[in-house]
DNA sequence: CCTAATGCTTGATGATGTCAACTATTGAGG
DNA sequence: CCTCAATAGTTGACATCATCAAGCATTAGG
């Protein structure tokens, strides 16, 4: 199933993960819709954090998306009063966002809702569920 | 960070998950895009296997969509010969949807590309990874 | 039979995403 | 200073994704 001669081992583990995010990708929508919200606005909200404004253009990188997409995305969030944009006094080109106390609202419900874990996590021991965290740190960095 | 009076580690292990489902969320697309596919349409391929049709109802279910949508994403697939659509014989409202010889290779190539694991897997040891095997294998399923 | 339920398609609509073209601003040289 | 390229964001055109409601054919139960 892996196509270099590389270890089976490291292929499997990164298979799961691969599963798993694609268990995700169909859980997000319908948590996503109780609160009003699709996948790609959750995405973005996850990563503006209270009190700390970011440039339009950066995320756009972070999500790896064009700038004009961020540009309609950030146009309903905001109409929506979950958002802000202000004018960055560095530079005028530059927008930058920041949530709305309504936004941090609704942020707190839906990273509630999102990591709200499911019960296969709970049957792990304390012991497991330490190496989990411990080895997925070190996933992501 | 967690709401409830739960074990705090539980929810540290889901927010990675969740964490890394988003990092997989922004970079399926560009990945994707190299074999001219979109998100969803890796997604409906990852499911449907070489040798084992599946019923377009049961694909819905499996996706967590509406079946009209599913409609639509198997007419492009189909209209580029990588699925076929054909009657079901038992019951003739079903019809069951299969990887053509192109759709196969196409899949084979998709998965290739995928499940390509990160540098990040390699820096953990043998041993760590066969503990990251498992543990995800339980949480899965 | 008649009727309700099922499987899929169609059409309307809104959101997501890309690209190319545009405006405004910034910054580097001449 | 003055041009001129690069950058940040918006706009418009277009394809895809996703939902809903309505419709058709088939199936299954009464």
């Amino acid at each position: 199933m892996c196509a270099k001669p590389k270890d089976p081992q490291v292929c499997e583990a990164w298979q799961l993960l691969v599963r798993f995010s694609f268990a995700q990708r169909s859980s997000l929508p319908a948590l996503a819709a109780e609160l009003e919200l699709s996948p790609a606005q959750c995405h973005l909200l996850n990563l503006l954090e209270p009190g700390r404004p970011v440039p339009m253009g950066q995320l756009a990188g972070a999500l790896s998306c064009d700038a004009s997409n961020v540009t309609g995305l950030v146009d309903r969030l905001e109409s929506r009063g979950l958002i802000q944009r202000s004018p960055s006094e560095q530079d005028r080109r530059v927008k930058v966002l920041s949530l709305t106390p309504l936004g941090v609202r609704l942020r707190s419900a839906l990273l509630e809702r999102m990591t709200a874990p499911p019960a296969s996590l709970q049957r792990l021991s304390a012991d497991e569920q330490r190496s989990l965290v411990k080895l997925l740190r070190r996933l992501i960095e």
